[in-house]
Order: C-alpha cells, then sequence, then structure tokens
RNA sequence: GACCUGAUAGCUCAGCUGGUAGAGCAUUACACUUUUAAUGUAAGGGUCCUGGGUUCGAAUCCCAGUCAGGUCACCA
C-alpha cells in the first residue's frame, strides 16, 4: 500500500464514522429517482417534489443552510439543505445537518435527495432537501475546477497525462469531454443507420487471425495454447470481407477494431477504429458517390458550427499525378525508381535505394500535396505498384482504381475497386514480398493462401472502402490529437508506488 | 528511434544568480439560515519524478534514467 495523503486519511476515518453511526457508505438497495437534473430545468413546477441521485461536486455550508450541487448523466442542479428540515435514514434528526452534513459528507460524494423544487432569489432552480441518502463516499479528493459567471474556468483539471490516465476524474469534472464521447457515439450510429438503410449487412470478422493481411504492417503477435500456433491481431479485415463477399453478400461492413505495433504520435493509436465497407457489382466510381453522399449526411449532421472546412458536395477529383505536378511541377508519369529519386532529391524530400517506386510517389504526395487539401477532395487513380489489392485502371495499365479522401490535409478514407482476378492478385502478393524483404525478413508477410482459394472460387466485381474513425471524429470534434477521441488511449505503465 | 520542453501539496501553479519550500482552490477547526469562484479567522498538509555527481549546503547546477507533451523519423 502506498502512502495515503492527509486528505484520504481523513476520507477513510468518516468511513468508519459512518460505519459506527449505522450508516452503509456502500447500501445496496435500488435508489429510486423521478427525475433527472435535465428534466428538472425544462419542466420546473414551484414546489414539485422530486428524488435525484448524482455527485455532489460542491458545498457552501453558510451556518444552518448550505448549498450544494449535484451533478448527474444529464446535467448540475443546485440543493439546498437546512437544519430545521434536512432526514435522513438510521440518524436522529438533529444529527443529520450538523454531523452528517457537515462532518461526514465529502464533494465527490454520490447521494441521493428527495425535497421539493424552489427558485433562489438570485432565480436559480434549486431542491430543497428534507431527506439525504449516501449512496457511496468518496474517499479519494476530486479536482476542484470552479466556473465564473462569465463562465471562466479556474484550476481546470488540465494535465493532459492525468487526464488520459484517470479518464474516470476527466469525465466527472470536464464536462466538455464527455460532449467529445457522446459525439462520436451518434456518430458511429449515425453511419451505422446510413448503412442499414441500404441493406448492407454489419458483420464480426476474426481480430485474431492466423496470417495477418490486407494492409502491411507490424502485427502483434499473441499465441494459442491449445491449438499451439502463433496468432495476430488483425491490422485490417479486409480479406474477410471480400470472402463474405465471395460468399454472396450483396454488401457487407464492419467497425474494425484494428491493431498495428508501431510508433505512436496525435495521430497513431496501437488500436484503432476502421469502418470498413465491402459493396458487390460496384466500382471505385460508384463508391466515391457513395462516399459523398455518406460525408455530406454525416458533416451535416455534426460539423461544428464556426469550422473553417467547406463541406460542398461534390468534393473535386484529382489524380495523384495531377496533383504531384500542380504542386512540385514534376511530371512522375512512367518514372522509374532512379528517376523518382532524382525528383526526390530537387525536392528536398529523403529518398534511398531501399525506397521502392511505390514508397518514393507516396512521399512526395505526402509532403508536397497532402497538405494542401483542406477542404474534402478525392485523390484518384495511384500508380498500380502502390496498391496490391486494387483493380488495375480501366483505361491505364500503370494505375490502379483507387482513391483517397483527403480533409484537412489528412487521409480519412482509402478505397478502391478490389481486385478480383485471383492469377493477378497472387502475382502481386508475391511482388509486395519482393520488395518488402528487402527492408525486413518478418515472418508475417505470409501469403493468405486462403484468401487466394477463396478468390479462384470467382468474386464479383465490387467495390470496397475503408474509413478512419477516429481521424473522422478528431475532424468533427475539432481535436487535434487521437488520444483526444479514445477513452482510454494507450501509455507506458505509471511507475510504482505512485498513490 | 532523434531532438526540444516539462514533472514542486489532492488540483492549478510560483519558487531569481545554490542557503532547510510558497500561493489560490481543496482539507481541518470556529463563526454564519438565500449562497453561487460564498465570506471571515486560525491550523494542518511535501519522497520538490528516480538515482548518482559537484558543493560546507541542491527543488535550483551537472550526468544518467522514468513518465508525459510537442517536432521529426517510422507507418500502403
Amino acid at each position: 500500500m502506498s502512502y495515503l495523503s492527509e486528505q484520504q486519511i481523513i476520507r477513510r476515518k468518516k468511513l468508519n464514522q459512518l460505519k459506527s453511526l449505522g450508516i452503509n457508505p456502500y447500501p445496496s438497495e435500488e435508489y429510486l429517482i423521478t427525475d433527472t437534473i435535465c428534466k428538472i430545468h425544462k419542466n420546473f413546477i414551484e414546489k414539485e417534489n422530486v428524488s435525484i441521485a448524482g455527485r455532489l461536486m460542491r458545498l457552501r455550508i453558510l451556518g444552518k443552510a448550505s448549498f450544494g450541487e449535484i451533478k448527474d448523466h444529464t446535467g448540475s442542479i443546485q440543493v439546498y439543505f437546512t437544519k430545521n428540515d434536512l432526514t435522513s435514514n438510521k440518524m436522529k434528526k438533529e444529527d443529520v445537518y450538523d454531523i452528517f452534513l457537515k462532518k461526514l459528507l465529502d464533494i465527490g460524494d454520490i447521494i441521493g435527495v428527495e425535497g421539493f423544487l424552489f427558485k433562489t432569489k438570485m432565480n436559480e432552480i434549486t431542491i430543497h432537501v428534507n431527506k439525504l441518502t449516501l449512496l457511496s463516499k468518496s474517499i479519494r479528493p476530486i479536482p476542484q475546477v470552479k466556473v465564473d459567471k462569465n463562465k471562466k474556468i479556474y484550476d481546470a483539471f488540465s494535465n493532459v497525462e492525468q487526464r488520459y490516465r484517470m479518464r474516470y476524474v476527466d469525465l466527472i469534472v470536464n464536462d466538455d469531454v464527455k460532449d467529445i464521447f457522446l459525439k462520436r457515439t451518434r456518430i458511429i450510429q449515425e453511419i451505422r443507420n446510413f448503412l442499414d438503410k441500404k441493406k448492407y449487412i454489419e458483420v464480426d470478422t476474426p481480430v485474431l487471425q492466423s496470417i495477418p493481411g490486407g494492409a502491411i504492417a507490424r502485427p502483434f503477435k499473441t499465441y494459442h495454447n491449445a491449438l499451439g500456433i502463433p496468432l495476430y491481431l488483425r491490422i485490417a479485415n479486409e480479406l474477410y470481407l471480400k470472402r463474405l463477399i465471395i460468399g454472396g453478400f450483396h454488401g457487407v461492413y464492419e467497425f474494425s477494431r484494428n491493431f498495428r505495433n508501431e510508433g505512436m504520435d496525435r495521430f497513431h493509436n496501437p488500436e484503432f477504429t476502421v469502418l470498413e465497407l465491402y459493396v458487390a457489382y460496384k466500382d471505385y466510381y460508384w463508391m466515391m458517390d457513395f462516399t459523398e453522399n455518406m460525408m455530406k449526411h454525416i458533416f451535416d449532421l455534426f460539423h461544428e458550427e464556426n469550422h473553417d472546412i467547406n463541406f460542398q458536395i461534390p468534393f473535386p477529383r484529382i489524380s495523384i499525378l495531377d496533383a504531384i505536378k500542380k504542386y512540385t511541377g514534376f511530371s512522375i508519369k512512367n518514372m522509374d525508381q532512379n528517376d523518382l529519386r532524382k525528383v526526390c532529391q530537387e525536392l528536398h524530400i529523403e529518398e534511398n535505394i531501399k525506397m521502392s517506386k511505390a514508397k518514393l510517389i507516396e512521399n512526395i504526395f505526402e509532403e508536397k500535396c497532402e497538405k494542401h487539401y483542406k477542404n474534402p477532395t478525392f485523390i484518384i487513380d495511384y500508380p498500380i505498384v502502390m496498391s496490391p489489392l486494387t483493380k488495375k485502371h480501366r483505361c491505364d495499365n500503370s494505375l490502379s482504381e483507387r482513391f483517397e479522401l483527403i480533409i484537412n490535409g489528412k487521409e480519412i478514407a482509402n478505397a478502391y475497386s478490389e481486385l478480383n482476378d485471383p492469377v493477378d492478385q497472387l502475382y502481386r502478393l508475391k511482388e509486395q514480398i519482393k520488395l518488402s524483404e528487402k527492408k525486413t525478413d518478418d515472418e508475417f508477410m505470409l501469403i493468405d493462401k486462403d484468401f487466394i482459394r477463396a478468390l479462384e472460387f470467382g468474386m464479383p466485381p465490387t467495390a470496397g472502402i475503408g474509413i478512419g474513425i477516429d481521424r473522422l471524429v478528431m475532424l468533427l470534434t475539432k481535436n487535434k490529437s487521437i488520444q483526444d477521441v479514445l477513452f482510454f488511449p494507450q501509455m507506458r505503465p505509471e511507475k510504482k508506488g505512485k498513490k
């Protein structure tokens, strides 16, 4: 047990005093609530009796009367206690105010109050409490954030490390944090509704995979004891959704938690959420139209009023080669690796002999072009070498039928006409391995032969898309770090001995 | 992985060129029956992130480490 602070010791003493007075600080009975705080504010009726429960956020004791503030999941309300009127179960009336309320109750405790509504002379809706019930004792002090009339915040609980490590405290104390996560949930619900209305089927596919496919990334590795085999946490679910399209589903989607064992920064968490959608008999042009409509629907519902991004449709469609030409002056079509390296040198972009054509082109685009696309823009027709799971472009063998949606200079979605030629697919995956083996010989660069087998049975022409949900939520809530849109972002373990 | 910045009371922070640690809120005690950043008086509360070093003396200077944030690198 680590050392306890003075305040923790005091609260533990109070806990024992409560018990010795016959008050259970953690009662098990249901507590009957008649109203939420939000409802009381909306439908105020003078003298109406109410019963609510929540966390005591503030307590101002002024002699024989006191004011407090109680917060539930819908809001906060002022409560008023007087020595004459306050009662509680299992306690003599004369002790309730002087001992229970004044000495044993703490800010942070979860309490239930019954009483009638009135307005103070400051015109604030308040509950005149007749009966006070302790529902859960808090033995650790919460940060005291104060807000004045002008909504100015004092002593905000603002240490980011503590906020992420103790998100529960962050949520108790910082109201705007909860709003971000409620919005995240509503965005996901709205996307789900949109897809369900189109009769696409929400599915679950394996998180534990023996061959981590569908992307190139370092996976997390684990081990199945009974089977005696290594398993990997999925880096993508793409190959499984395509198997379902082969199996006859016309459209499938999954909000996929993916795991990648790579660096972390404000855009990358080791686990993150992607919406993957695959629709049979469609191509990437159709998918662009679809994406535009879905995004517009979501933006109309959720974007902040003062957003400086213009979400008007249609979104411009620009080929990646044109984008590069526009922002660098170089026409890189048909360039080989050597030429591309020269271009990189001239543009002062890092390059080396080990980088593939695909990597070099990607670097040029990311360094010189991506940041210019603030408003939603489709970047289309990526060179085929960059896209091993994508169909060759119908008009140009060197290109693929792929697009990315860029918003605010960041990739939000990645989509293509899915490659359904099993022979070509096998060839391209082998090429991919050749390229990557130059850099690393990690064992996870295996070909998913079952996926090739599935393709051999025939996959309809299919359009697929992956949308980065975390980044979408960041965009719509105007947060600059992925950690702010994840309840529990990944952190290194805390030091031992920390209180 | 590299560089920059930071870590002091429960929370938010101050602490100068080295001299045994301060404020506000919170806590404790007293007063106060309409407060709302309640007020007044008094009190308590610290592994100054950890470990070394320099020094008569280190929160402060130096070295190493831990954790966090930022920038870059990595990342289809």
